[in-house]
DNA sequence: ACCAAAAATTTTGTCATCAAACTATCTTGC
DNA sequence: GCAAGATAGTTTGATGACAAAATTTTTGGT
């Protein structure tokens, strides 16, 4: 199977104006672009969420959960890319709101697992439904570059990451 | 010159194979992985910056300030993409240390102007230097994708700011 | 001249993020 | 079997972001 994969190929089109003033110094700079491009993915989603009175931060956990329940916060922490400190408030909100349950391992009492209640199935599955709507959204934006895009961000974060 | 601009294409290299687990539900969602590089990105120039003891939020400040000297902090605010309430604390600190100067708008009690100062001007020559040392890494892991990357990217902005 | 509306900035409140310090528990070496 | 070190989770403190409300000043209409 040798080059079975097809290479998508980016059509660098001339750039749109937009009504936003660049600075010359950022204009070129992939961190700027990437940082803005970010922002404003991630501000639509959390607007479409705030609209249905949930908190983004919620959808990742508890996504991640619905595919591998009963990890650990350390575990989660891990897949989901951000530090153990960060999750504590937001297991303690989706405990609180009965999303999640904590069980005690057995065999280290200072870890517990976090399993999805049926509740929290629920709460995926409508912010999943959001989510897919905004993906729609950058995929109809980005077009068929998306493979292609997908593979030069995960390069990024490889070579930052270990390199 | 008819097709002056060359069209950049974007190879998707097979997959490169992480060390970080990627949740089936998020492995070809665009947003995901936007995130996740942005944030390789920014932690990246963080720790370098941190490294010189300065803050990463001065730099966009300070270099928009070295272009267009004497904005207002709604200017500056529309510039950068920041809420404006979120400027005041960083232009509090970079007065305070001595790096930029309010200067009252004659015409307007309510409005002044920020001006780098020498000092402003010298940080922003060293945090310029640690940012090109960033975008150079970058560079270099994008290849010559990048400006079709930078177009894909700004696509998204002006799509979902506009759209 | 006055009063209402708009505009520029700051203040306040909430949230997400990391890093570092802390507590409790487990594991290992001796 | 015990002390030293590692690990799991939480707490605390700093940063930086937004939104909403408050403040001050300007502008406009009558």
């Amino acid at each position: 199977m040798a080059k079975s994969s097809a290479k998508p190929k980016l059509e660098a089109s001339r750039p749109e104006e937009s009504d936003v003033l660049i600075p010359a110094a950022f204009r070129n700079v992939l961190g700027y672009h990437l940082r803005v491009a970010q922002e404003a993915s991630f501000q639509a989603f959390s607007t479409a969420v705030d609209k249905a009175d949930l908190k983004p931060g919620w959808y990742s956990i508890l996504t991640i959960l619905s595919e591998y329940d009963g990890l650990t916060p350390s575990e989660l922490s891990r897949v989901c890319g951000r530090d153990r400190s960060t999750l504590t408030a937001t297991l303690k909100g989706l405990a609180i709101r009965g999303m999640i349950e904590r069980q005690q391992n057995p065999d280290d009492q200072r870890s517990y697992s976090v399993r999805l209640t049926d509740e929290g199935r629920r709460m995926q599955a409508r912010l999943h439904a959001i989510a897919r709507k905004h993906d729609r959204r950058l995929d109809e934006i980005v077009g068929e570059d998306k493979a292609a895009l997908i593979a030069i961000l995960a390069r990024i974060v490889n070579s930052l990451g270990n390199g």
